[in-house]
DNA sequence: CGTTAACTTGATAGCATTCAACTAGCGTGG
DNA sequence: CCACGCTAGTTGAATGCTATCAAGTTAACG
């Protein structure tokens, strides 16, 4: 039996690449974790530094960001229970974005050293944390697609989609209602808008009877016309694509 | 003695990684590749599909894109002699995105099953190519803030800024000249703008007396100049600066 | 020398930003 | 208990950046 933080890893690395092996879950329960409650809006990882530990998140919601020239800030990625935002930290040690939390959350620092010898002594473990970093490239690319190429209310329904269907995944929705503690500002920095915009693509999906937004809490009203309008194919979600190693 | 193919990646391996071990680089030097020429504007890897093996770039400039909804493109990276386009094919089946090339380019592939046996029995190159995944990522995502928060001209000019660092890193520039094959509908596919808006930014890159760009051949008049103007800080490539493990 | 792709230029249209003001909710403190 | 301040959300008007449309130029090539 898991101990309760690295469960929540366990059955996030079991959305992508379905069933573990019992020593390789074994390996992975063995890793080490330092809890810690961080504060909404807390600045957790600032860029330039080089952490010796890689985060991964309990409960709650960190995103990645970082400020251009005139300060205006790009949201990077958004992550969820079980998630790593900065598993690159293992290999890249100097971080080229901030990371901090949207709300109050729980995270468990993971030494890196602890990490290296897990990758060494356990290589179906490498594997599955390679295919994870993997993923985690793919979202950026589509989110790349989302800001480059839609108008505002598609990208916006497209970041709704991809949202239900990765909390469905880790078990913290059902696909129809999950919680939404992005405000609008957040929401206009991940996806290269004004908040001003944000505001009135978010009427325009109401209007749609796309979705109900309010109160931390987020309902799909419309899963088929949301995808529809966001242009969505969870293909670069990788759900059950990383392949188990024979 | 590294055979030809094999020395490209291994010099751009090691222009983020510093030196590599003899060891290692006789591991690498050992990977099968089967070489193949193809001609500007060739689809090579389609999304969808699952490919078995991983393409080394040898010569000319490899793409990566999306299509959207409406018949919009998307290009996610550029690749470059010595890139690794879809090194994550190892461990994500299925192509979540098409490559292409943008010049007759000479490209080798390497079959996944000789990467696996790499990995497995040379941990060191594992975390190489790693590590090489990981600042592909980073590039994905200052992209991202590339495109989600920066003017046209910044836009423009940051692309730049990045293509000259990369090229010089792995020997194909000297940072003030370099060869550009890409269109100016390449670039606006790159940036999330329109063909004619890429057009006028150049020109606006010219009348500042940064660039110069003409048949395919681009020079960098005032690269401290376009960095300022394009917002460039360049330690999100990571040169240098993935960690030899001790 | 005709054809095509790439580039250039001007005019118009449109999506998104900015500015400004206002509402609602919530916690704090006098 | 209510005033106060703060954050988040909402709305309208004006501005502006970028897209689209259309036409023309240049360069490369068979």
């Amino acid at each position: 039996m898991a101990k309760e933080p690295i469960s929540r890893l366990i059955r996030s690395l079991e959305s992508k690449s379905g069933e573990i092996s019992t020593s390789t879950r074994d390996a992975i329960c063995a890793l080490p974790i330092h809890e810690r409650e961080v504060q909404a809006g807390a600045l957790i990882v600032r860029i330039g530094s080089k952490p010796s530990s890689s985060i991964l998140v309990l409960d709650g919601m960190l995103i990645r960001h970082k400020i251009v020239g005139d300060g205006k800030r790009q949201i990077i990625s958004i992550h969820i229970a079980g998630d790593m935002p900065d598993l690159q930290s293992l290999f890249l040690k100097t971080m080229d974005h901030d990371i901090s939390a949207v709300q109050p959350s729980r995270i468990g620092l993971i030494p890196h050293e602890a990490l290296r010898v897990l990758i060494r002594d356990c290589p179906e473990a490498g594997k599955l944390l390679w295919g994870r970093s993997l993923v985690d490239a793919s979202l950026a690319r589509e989110w790349l697609v989302n800001v480059g190429r839609r108008r505002a209310v598609s990208r916006a329904a497209h970041l709704l989609c991809e949202y239900v269907m990765r909390s469905r995944a880790v078990g913290l929705s059902d696909g129809r209602t999950c919680e939404w503690p992005l405000t609008q500002g957040h929401m206009s920095d991940a996806l290269g808008l004004s908040a001003v915009h944000i505001n009135r693509s978010l009427q325009e999906l109401r209007k749609r009877n796309l979705i109900v937004l309010e109160k931390n809490t987020l309902e799909i009203l419309d899963f088929e016309g949301l995808k529809e309008l966001g242009d969505f194919d969870e293909t670069y979600l990788h759900l059950q694509d990383v392949p188990v190693e024979p």
